[in-house]
Order: C-alpha cells, then structure tokens, then sequence
DNA sequence: TTGGTGTTACGACTTTAGTCGTATACAAGA
DNA sequence: TCTTGTATACGACTAAAGTCGTAACACCAA
C-alpha cells in the first residue's frame, strides 16, 4: 500500500469519528488521508471533488434514519461502503449485505476487530460479523441482494423517486440503459413495474 | 333503526369476535345480522355476496400487519370501517382518522364505550380516542389525511401496485378518471408521479 | 483457443402515465 | 336565487415507462 488511501467517515459524533479515524489509520498506514462529515448531505458535497476509496457510514445521523442513507451515497458512486452503527435490530446486517455494503461494524466491537475489518474490506474483500442464522424470515431481502451493483444503484435511486431521466444523468449513462435495468430489477424482484418493486424494495429494507 | 344492520367483524381471535358481536347487537338492538371473518382475504370474499353497513376491523391478523388491511378492505369498498386494536403506538389513532377509518377501538375499552363508539359511526359520525395532542411530528400524514374518500380508494390501490387501468375496474370508473385523481393526489401528497406519491404514503403508515 | 455465463450498454418500438380542459352534481353562503 | 367551492367524472393530447433485440466486455472452464 505504497499510495495514498482516501477515506471518508460519516458520523454525527465527534468523538466515534475520532476513533474511526484513529482504526483507519492503523489499518492502512502512514499515507491515509481522512475526510469527517457529519451528514449526508455533506458527505454527497465531498464527493464531489474528493473520490475516496472507502466510505465508513453511521445509519443514524440528522438527516438520515435507517438505511436511506446507504441508498442515498451507494447510488451516486461505487466506492466500498461500510456501515457503522450502535445496536440495531437482527437482520440489520443482511439488511447491509443485501444493499450492497462492503462491511459492517460494530460500535461496541474492539480497535483491533475494527482494524481488522477495515483492512479487509480496503483489500477489496467483505466483512460482516457472524450472524446468528436466525434469518430465512425476509423474502425480499433476498430478493435484493441478488441485484448486481448497478442495478442496485437503479433501485437505490427509484426509492428516491427519480425519473429514468434523472438516474441516466445521475449515474452518467442512457436512458434506455437505466431501462434495462428495471426490466432486469423487475425480474428479481417479481415485480410487473417500478411501484411493485419499490413496494418489495420498501419490505425488504424496513428496519 | 327499523331496518337490518348487517355488520362484518374481521378479527382472529375467536373470544374477541364474541365480544365485539355482543357489543354491536347491544349498539343496533334486535335487527342485527352480523358476520366474522378471521382473515382479510375472507373479509373481502364475504363482500362479494353481503353488503355491510359496518366493518370492525383488527389490525393485526395472520395474513396482515398494520394499517395494510385497512388499505385492501377500503379500496374496494365504501362502507365505514371501525378499527380494533390491542396496543399500538402513539399515532396509530391519528393513521386510522388520515386513511379514512370512521372510529377507533381500544380493546381496554369499556363494553359500554364500545356500545356507544359503534352506535355513533352507525349513526354516520366518527369516533375516535381522545388524542395526547403530542402530534405534529409526522408531515406526511397530515398529508393523507387532505385526501377525499376517491382518491384515498386510489391510493390504496397504488399502495398494491396495480396500473391505473386495473384501478380503473376495482373502481367501476374510467382510466382517464383514475388519472385525474393520481393528479390530485400528487398535488396534495406534493409527488411529481407514483412513485413519489407512493414514497410519501408509505412514509405516513409506516407504524 | 473456444464456448458459456453474466454484467453493462444502447436504439427502436409499444404501452402506460400524467396534464389539460371541460362538465356534472352537490353543498354552504350571500 | 345565484354564486363559490369541492368532489367526481371523462376525452384528447404529450411525456415517460417498459419490452425487445442486439452487442461489447470480462471471466471462468473445457
């Protein structure tokens, strides 16, 4: 890891943002250079001079509750996203998988386990805690994780109830791919149009 | 009330349905033909043949959560509907009024509450718990609540996800006038198409 | 290499959605 | 009575959504 590492953390506490980048920076070395946001907007206006290479996102902050956050920063880029929370409920975790984040920590987790993590996912390989197996219980969740990055994009936009337009400029190519797309999230999702499959969207995301 | 008042009890508990039957014939007195139902797919069925002037409705049954019942029993007919419930949450009195529900029973209410909650909405008025006032904070369902009893039938077909043609023929009305009342809707709801429409009411019934 | 599989991408065409103007009925007030 | 407002209803027109066929690219295995 000889370049620079960019990262981008995204908390509304101060502190936690601190010890985030503290685990970052022993996680990637000398040459890290950190960007703090404390909201999504913020972090959206970053982005667009700065392209970090990995995005460390808290699910609640002031503008944001939930997974919309998520939505609103995967689908305007395709860095590595991991989620940071405190306790969330028991599938929060495949809630994350199923979106398309690259990790997920655990606030109560240690520095070390926090390092650990973050080294893996800046390797380009996925973290997420064990998880008790419980599951089996949300259709739609698996449903969506079976979209492919961009299609996860699409649908993340859809749920901010863009145009096709809209998505094509927002994620810079045609309409008639954007499209495409749908027709393909149609498929997987079981859905005859863009209302059914925010509808399983919605259900699948619930938190 | 020289007439028969033909009442539809929608619950899945046995001992409940009882409680609710005795209560309505003290409420309509001797001509009282009333039906149960335990789920909302029998509910719907029982109204292809009868014609309720009242339905009591739970919130919580096997095939439903939450206010989704409301929807698929309201969008498919006019008849008043009194909701049921155990224990909700705060607002739920106020989610019930802004989808169109003509009364609210506690299940911790009095029989004698309950006599007098029905007789009021069969007599053609609402009735509702008193509400802690601590309102205010849900925008959306202010929202909702603006909408006419038309438009809150289309709503609730869109919340299903069906094309306007397909709520044109639940409805018995013309395509171009379920088009009309999508705009309505999205002017009140400030939507700009379905998709948002359907982001906003959701974002209201969420419970 | 070759063939299979999956992702992303686009254009032409048909279907659906959404806007606008208009009309009826019905209620509350002047 | 004559408004004024609101709810409901419809048809004609424009904009958007959705389907189909096709193609380039990457990846893995035979």
């Amino acid at each position: 890891m000889g370049l620079t590492t960019n990262i981008l953390i995204v908390d509304d506490h101060p502190l936690m943002r601190d010890a985030l980048d503290v685990a970052s920076r022993k996680a990637c070395g000398e040459c890290t250079n950190i960007i703090h946001a404390d909201t999504i907007i913020m972090a959206k206006d970053v982005m667009k001079t700065a392209k970090p290479d990995l995005i460390l996102l808290d699910l609640h902050l002031s503008d944001t509750s939930g997974f919309d956050g998520l939505n609103k920063i995967k689908s305007s880029c395709t860095t590595p996203i991991m989620i940071v929370t405190a306790q969330e409920g028991e599938n929060a975790v495949q809630t994350a998988q199923a979106l398309g984040a690259k990790g997920y920590l655990k606030k109560s987790q240690s520095l070390d386990d926090m390092i650990t993590a973050i080294q893996t996912v800046i390797d380009g390989n996925t973290s997420f805690p064990e998880m008790s197996d419980v599951k089996g219980d949300n259709d739609a969740l698996e449903k969506i994780s079976r979209l492919t990055p961009a299609q996860n994009r699409v649908v993340g936009h859809l749920s901010d109830g863009l145009l096709n337009k809209q998505i094509a400029y927002e994620m810079g190519i045609s309409e008639a791919t954007v499209k495409a797309h749908m027709t393909a999230i149609f498929r997987k999702l079981g859905a005859n149009n863009r209302t059914q499959a925010l509808l399983v969207y919605k259900e699948a995301i619930k938190v």
